[in-house]
DNA sequence: TCGCGCAATGTAATCGGTTACAGGGAAAAA
DNA sequence: TTTTTCCCTGTAACCGATTACATTGCGCGA
């Protein structure tokens, strides 16, 4: 009989049989149609329990794997969706990741990192992969997008995370500039006036926002803005350090130090330390973003927490509706979160004024 | 003529255009046949001038683009690889991960990212996606793994990266024995004898094969081991902070700590600095790994640095040998790499025994 | 002139699922 | 009993590429 053949077969191929079974050898092995296999897989409520039962059979005889690259072709869709980041060794942008990661497999999704190291040509080949149907949608993990354009003339499910006011179509994110102008206006409420400010690259969208909230800041209490107060980091420890060290040699330094990102804040903390200038007795510092390091470096960072895990499921609810969905999606809309403000031990009331 | 219609077609689905194009639409455009249009695309040495310049023009009118999802099925291949890790916002493995995705996307294949937490059912799914066909072969990022057999017993592809002595099957890394033994050795020779530990997790792959580099380095000196010289961490920051803090305070006080990786190294450093003990002058530290902050830290760390890209490169050509390849590739050799041992400033001779 | 070889091209089978459609049979309604 | 309904099942078309095989036409040597 057949069913001899294939278990002989199945005997024989056992630990390569995943690659030799389709669904017509399992219909076949349980005397029913494919149909009826695809179905029991995919529409189960369509089956008898009877047919269930032999299709599971053979299934299990055969050890059988349906071929996922048959259905994504089939229901032309992959299933995958690719998340753009300029450098996942971030640590804010590799905990972001992490989050859509868990969101997206909870959906049934895979995510394909594109880590394009700001090259825009590794960028365009990640944006080809939607447009050749390798991934359904792209997330970008970046203030400012060269590619946005790309994608939405093409009408590619998009959406940015963690960008900024100028950002461009649909974007997830907090409001940087107000954040800003939070922490500058605890300061000041603590008495702070010489507000030293450790700003990101020039360029970059968030240093823009955040600049933005700093000088509102000030303005909010009459504080006149001093060029002299401002050094430029890149968003990294050791800018921190350098930065740090040029605003501690001030003449008159400040009693403050607002960090545009919390591992620069980390690196001023660092440098003001080994210049025994004491944190936060004699110099208040905060960050922003709320790295894992912040609640345990010394003294624990004051910030601003984005909520990225909210953000990440927003983003990849939003774009499985822009993928799978039936009614269309605004795509210029910002969903504005709510940031949380982290109080912890790294800032006090400003000295005395000496003289 | 048929021409026209497709152009009228063009120019009013031109947004969606790629949605609608096929290989078909393209080989009617041009006057040929779909095998030209293929052959063109995928070997255009058996292609006459004349029709690749026919394809290319209607290629470009219809603004095809070609269903990979189709060429992928076809051939059997899904052109990715999964990327096992523990943790994503580990720095040690993100690193890796970089490396990683760089040398596949040029090998022209994907990197899904398989972030599992740990979480034994999350790692199954993983697997599941190369049993399926939606990954060519697996990654692991990770010192021993559960999944190990599971994946061999089906002979997928899978290469470790970053395993210990002790990891089945195939695996790329450095020997951690003989980098602590190196580590403890070049301590010694500073005439260090008080040589304090801080493991990570006591079960950890990793730590086993640490510490007995540390206690063999112990013994090439005569050195005997003393278990309150050893604190137990957890690999990150914070642990290395509260270890560093017992190892200070004892009465008598290790002249140099030796950390199984540098972000422990670097949270004791921070605990010592700020109980005012000196380093290196008062104790000396090492890490292990030599992520990118180990080099700007103050002191700079001196470590055992893992050639992260040249194992994330042998990773991936052996991976895409075995997916590829027509000879059998072992399955379980292990390509050790040679470590360098990076001398920075953390480290200097031990102090003068007093009394 | 004939036959051979080679290059270029076209036809159609194929990959492994999904699903529209049709058909069969049993139960329920008339 | 007949008709209707509903559930379950099977047949076969289909997705969009790749590629084996067949075919055509041309140039060249015999």
């Amino acid at each position: 009989m057949g069913c001899d053949v294939s278990v002989i077969r199945y005997i024989k191929n056992n630990k390569q049989a995943n690659t030799m079974s389709n669904i017509r050898e399992v219909a076949r092995l349980a005397g029913v149609s494919v149909a009826t296999v695809s179905r029991t897989l995919s529409h189960p409520e369509k089956v008898s329990a009877e047919s269930i039962a032999k299709v599971k059979k053979a299934i299990e005889e055969v050890n059988y794997r349906p071929n996922m690259l048959a259905r994504n072709f089939r229901s032309a869709r992959s299933y995958s969706i690719v998340v753009l980041v300029p450098d996942i060794s971030n640590p804010f942008f590799s905990l972001v990741i992490r989050s859509i990661e868990a969101h997206a497999q909870k959906r049934g999704y895979a995510v394909l990192l594109g880590d394009t190291q700001d090259n825009d040509e590794r960028e365009k080949e990640y944006i080809r992969m939607v447009e050749t149907r390798l991934a359904d949608g792209i997330i970008q993990l970046r203030p400012q997008s060269s590619s946005y354009a790309a994608s939405t003339d093409l009408g590619l499910p998009y959406i940015n995370v963690c960008g900024t006011e100028g950002t461009m179509g649909c974007c997830i994110r907090v409001d940087n500039t107000s954040g800003m102008r939070h922490m500058v206006n605890y300061l000041t409420s603590l008495n702070h006036r010489r507000i030293g400010l450790i700003t990101g690259l020039r360029g970059n969208p968030h240093t823009i926002d955040r600049m933005k909230g700093y000088k509102k800041g000030l303005e909010d209490s009459g504080i006149e803005f001093d060029r002299r107060l401002v050094a430029e980091g890149e968003y990294n420890i050791w800018s921190g350090v350098s930065a740090a060290n040029q605003l501690s040699s001030l003449s008159e330094r400040p009693t403050a130090i607002v960090c545009m990102n919390d591992e620069m804040a980390i690196g001023a903390i660092q440098a003001l330390k080994s210049k025994n200038i004491r944190v936060p007795e004699d110099i208040s510092v905060t960050g922003f973003d709320d790295i894992d390091y912040a609640r345990h470096c010394d003294p624990p960072l004051t910030t601003i927490a984005q909520p990225r895990d909210t953000m990440a499921q927003i983003a990849v609810d939003y774009l499985l509706r822009r993928i799978e969905g039936n009614e269309p999606e605004s795509t210029d809309m910002h969903f504005v979160q709510p940031y949380d403000f982290v109080l912890r031990k790294s800032v006090v009331p400003a000295p005395e004024i000496k003289g």
